[in-house]
Formats: C-alpha cells, sequence, structure tokens
DNA sequence: CTGGTGACCATTA
DNA sequence: TTAATGGCCACCA
C-alpha cells in the first residue's frame, strides 16, 4: 500500500535535517529536501521554512539557495538579518555569494585546494 | 475541481 | 554573468 507522508509530518524532518547542518556551513534547499527523502520538493523546504513556528530554535539562517544566495528579500531587512547570522559563523560572502564548495553541507568532495 | 503563488532547481539561450 | 522556461508540489481562494 502506498501511503503519502503527509506534510506535516515532511515539516517536522525539514527542521530536523536543518539543526543538524554544523556550523559555519551552509546547506541548499534542495539539499535539505533530499536529507528528507523529498527531493524535488525544495519549494516544501522553503515553504516549512517560511511556515516555522514562532520560538521555534532552527539556524534557518544556514540554507540557502542553489546560487549560494540568500533567497529573502533584501526588503524587509530580511537579507540582511541572515547575512548577518551566516557572518557571525565565519562564513564569508563573496560579493552576495557564498561559496557552496567550500561551506556546502553535506561536503560531496572533500577535496582540498588553495 | 481550477487557477495562482511561492525563503526552489536545472536547463537553455 | 543574467533572464526566461518548465517542472515539482503544498497551500489558499
Amino acid at each position: 500500500m502506498k501511503r503519502r507522508k503527509p506534510p506535516a509530518d515532511s515539516y517536522e524532518r525539514i527542521w530536523k535535517a536543518v539543526r543538524r547542518i554544523p556550523k559555519r556551513r551552509v546547506a541548499t534547499y534542495g539539499g535539505i529536501a533530499s536529507l528528507c527523502g523529498l527531493s524535488g520538493q525544495a519549494r516544501l523546504v522553503g515553504y516549512a521554512l517560511h511556515n516555522l513556528p514562532h520560538g521555534f530554535s532552527v539556524p534557518w539562517h544556514r540554507v540557502i539557495n542553489s546560487q549560494g544566495r540568500i533567497s529573502l528579500p533584501k526588503l524587509g531587512g530580511h537579507y540582511e538579518r541572515q547575512r548577518k547570522l551566516l557572518e557571525k559563523e565565519s562564513v564569508k560572502f563573496n560579493g552576495e555569494r557564498i561559496d557552496l564548495e567550500r561551506y556546502g553541507w553535506p561536503e560531496k568532495h572533500s577535496k582540498k585546494k588553495s
């Protein structure tokens, strides 16, 4: 019998996955979706974070899009808020982008290069 | 049911 | 590099 997973259940799974993001690392929406078995449903991750309950301690700021950019609008100061939190984690910004090869998580290739 | 929207992603030009 | 397009799926009117 095939049962579809209720979205509410997926939400908790997403929040849980976001919590396991190590410090000084960033994950993409699609990456989180994959970790939750929701591959291809990156939008759901964004939706889950947007619907994040108040008072829920989740490092949502470590989640960015595949372009290494912050998806939040600059208006309202949402963009700067996330950026500031990331800089606090020693995550360096290259202009408006983050180097996913260096800060991306999970690490695909532990390739070291200067 | 349909149609529109969204803290997205990959491909193509 | 940016912009446009199609796809994916949950949510809302």
